[in-house]
DNA sequence: CTGTTAGCGCATTCAG
DNA sequence: CTGAATGCGCTAACAG
């Protein structure tokens, strides 16, 4: 079943045919109609390779990634391929070992290999100085999804440090008045805008940052853990940890449970991203939501607009929620 | 950079070059290292559309899921990937929607779109008799990963009524007489095969079967919970819970720490699948480690076999192991 | 608004 | 063991 076979049906020439499946301009709504009735009645699919072959586009978008994160990635994927399903287009997968230099040559090798017409960037590389010097050599359209730095780039991202001050002003409103941080990995730049949203709900609520309240992690949870013993053994301890995202809030809480402390009741926690976990640990995270499926959906649509037109794409912003659940209650101090 | 440039710096003709990339005979070995020498100076990479055109064949294989489970997914997917990277292969990836007559009209729609050479099928539409069906009258290859049957098949799976077997004597060991089980979701081969490994745990433990300590379960957190509370409510409650899945275990978990009891002091439990989170909840869980990126790369391995010779293709099995952590310990009756 | 011609880059005949 | 010619199915450029 070829392109010749359906303008023959449809009485046009091939070229008519393919401008009718491509949505071009001048053709009369009549042969337009025709054409269409001729392609349902053969079943007509365009060829792929073909397509790209003469058209020379690939219809291929990649999403690269480095993030271990399967729940993250997996709603981002789904909102990729479903813009991707919509625009006719095929979503590749690239994991990429690390950062540093191998990442460049990683993704040369899959540019010369798949040919891509964009990319899709995923913390943490949407960061990688090295890659984005590297593609604005190349000229390939990419989008990105929560870049460090928006200003004059396309795709989606969400306003972590708002959520994260929402978090606390939680917290606050809990009666909390030491509230601990464990801190993301550095090379995210969430783990920076989560921060400064901590900071923020801090002194919105007229508390003083406290250094010592502040620990170091690295998004996993035996870091959450590490974090939580610090915390916890300082002379004066928090009554409630924000961890920077939810690994770490679990780590955080098994921590607390290890050494026979209640959750919520002698200490709250709570996390960030809510993944699935997040509902079905003891007890339930309270945490903010990130639409994940819609960042993957935006980005790719910015992207997929930026490839065809050239002034096309811009950077979005989505929504969060706020997700409480049983890890958060009253500070201890206030119950008395 | 084409094939044509190729063959002109290496002083021989297309053919010639196009017989050394693609590893076939009657090559002498001079010309060949000569071809590979300029193909290395200029950097030549195959173009991808034009080999898919001219050898009718997609290079591309669509990995088929409805599986919710995301880090189950990303392991899968993480070894096609792999398997596909060696054979220059890429990847395609169709979720579906649900069971049912939908589920072929999906998967002929992305065979018309995409032209796969192969398709991989997980649980549980690997065991849609629907789509079995159709791909047989489309003799379109396929491997598959968990299949029902594995007679005259081709793909991988693991031995998991031995695995559940082996969890059922963990618990033995440990003491316990009455063990209840949360069967998974009735979709699932593996909810048969485990629940026949726990039978067959108890039988050897030369404990009778009672019918009474079996509930019903969907792989979902949730029905771990409802699970439990019938389990825990029964007037002799078990000591120990094999839940069919992590997701129903931490379920279990949950709903035993609700009610103020201790895990594993009063109560046993193990899972199946060693998702991260059997790590990071607390206790941290008993449970099967299925080596999923494995089983992605094998059964892509086989499946390329059989799109390659006509015969090519096994059934493969791959080896489990017991994740013994803190959710099991010993019967509270035998610590008497 | 529509058709004709040429060629995308490669593999595949079939000769030598 | 090697090479020259042909065409995969489609789109692009140009002609009408």
């Amino acid at each position: 079943m070829r392109i010749e076979d359906v303008a023959a049906m449809a009485g046009v020439s091939m070229k008519t045919v393919s401008r009718v499946l491509n949505r071009e301009l001048n053709v009369r709504e009549e042969t337009r109609v025709r054409v269409l009735k001729a392609v349902d009645k053969l079943k007509y699919v365009p060829h792929f390779s073909a397509r790209s072959l003469a058209g020379n586009k690939s219809f291929l978008v990649a999403l690269l990634y480095n993030n271990p994160s399967a729940n993250y990635l997996m709603g981002v994927m789904g909102g990729v391929l479903e813009a991707c399903a919509i625009e006719q287009y095929n979503m590749l997968l690239c994991p990429l070992d690390m950062d540093g230099p191998r990442v460049v040559t990683q993704v040369e090798a899959l540019i010369g290999r798949s040919q891509p017409d964009g990319l899709l960037l995923t913390p943490p590389i949407t960061d990688s100085q090295l890659l984005l010097r590297r593609l604005a050599e190349l000229e390939i359209p990419f989008a990105s999804i929560s870049p460090r730095v928006q200003a004059r780039r396309i795709g989606v991202a969400m306003d972590e440090t708002h959520a994260a001050f929402d978090i606390v002003a939680h917290l606050v409103s809990l009666g909390h008045r030491r509230i601990g941080h464990v801190v993301g990995h550095p090379a995210h730049g969430a783990s920076g805008w989560r921060l400064t949203g901590y900071k923020q709900g801090l002194e919105r609520a007229g508390l003083k940052f406290d250094p010592s309240l502040v620990v170091q992690g690295e998004f996993d949870f035996e870091s959450g853990v590490a974090g939580a013993r610090t915390l916890l053994d300082l002379r004066r301890p928090p009554t409630a940890i924000f961890a920077a995202n939810d690994d770490m809030a679990s780590g955080v809480i098994h921590a607390a449970l290890e050494r026979g402390m209640k959750v919520p009741g002698h200490l709250s926690v709570c996390g960030f991203d809510d993944t699935p976990m997040s509902s079905q640990i003891f007890p339930s995270l309270t945490t903010v939501h990130q639409p994940t499926h819609d960042m993957g959906r935006l980005a790719t649509l910015e992207l997929l607009a930026s490839i065809q037109r050239p002034d096309g794409g811009r950077m979005l912003h989505v929504p969060y929620t706020l997700q409480l659940r049983d890890s958060t209650g009253p500070a201890p101090s206030a119950k008395k």
